[in-house]
DNA sequence: CCTCAGTTTAGAATAATTATAAACTACACT
DNA sequence: AGTGTAGTTTATAATTATTCTAAACTGAGG
């Protein structure tokens, strides 16, 4: 459980001042005892839930997209029309599956990528993810 | 160079009329020298340049989606939010380029992938991909 | 406790896709 | 060849996800 003064740091050393909304959804997203997905849909489904206090869409979109900066998130490679994020920003993998569109973690030792292009000229990697798509059996 | 006949086969073993429309939209995208990736977007802006025949945008995704389901094209996993396709059907690897959201294929070869985990019960693995997101040096 | 750049907000705008329902057409059957 | 019909196309509306806008608000430094 991370204190608000963890939270508040982590804010402001990613240069995001720690504003009301930020705490807030930082402590829904990173105060959890493990990494899950979500999409703005859902967080916002979430931190808005009847009775509390209401954090605009838009801000939740900003937040969002400034923590992805930051690098506290990772987008998620799907091939549905909305974005999908992962509280764990290691490098790992994901199943997909097809048919409930839900997305789990796989382990990074799981895999193994033993060979790898280089890069075009000009360009370094900056991520590898592999995805592996389920369906029904 | 595919004869209109192989269009037609193609379509009909598929079990798809073979119309006007899709036949003009399978030669667009299989009678190529090589695969490649394109969206509605290019596909649309392709097809309907000036001087052509109108064939209306909700029947290029009609179309798509049914070559998609038929296996003639695969959809490509991004981060973005519009769906990418790939003419080559073939289990094979992208570079993702963040910089200008351009998808390039890889080679088969070029990656080897030499540990996988077991699917989730009642599931099985349709496909597996890499991709490689790549940024400026 | 004032100031102001950074942030939040509601709502409008845009972009991508899907749905609707009327018109059209390929094709099976005569 | 002519006809009925299910499958297909089409323009347009509707929906969904996201981004933009510009006015109001607020955290932090002086």
């Amino acid at each position: 459980m991370k204190s608000r003064k963890n939270i508040v740091d982590k804010l402001r050393t990613s240069g995001l001042r720690p504003t009301k909304q930020r705490i807030y959804i930082a402590n829904n997203l990173f105060n959890r005892s493990s990494t899950f997905h979500f999409t703005v849909y859902t967080l916002d489904r979430d931190i808005n839930k009847k009775g509390k206090k209401k954090i605009s869409l838009a801000t939740i979109y900003n937040t969002v997209e400034a923590f992805k900066k930051a690098g506290h998130l990772r987008e998620i490679l799907t091939s549905t029309t909305k974005s999908y994020y992962d509280t764990n920003i290691k490098s790992h993998h994901h199943f997909y599956d097809e048919e409930t569109k839900e997305l789990t973690d796989i382990d990074y030792q799981k895999v193994k990528v033993n060979k790898i292009p280089n890069p075009p000229k000009g360009k370094k990697i900056k991520n590898l993810e592999v995805v592996i798509s389920l369906q029904k059996q």
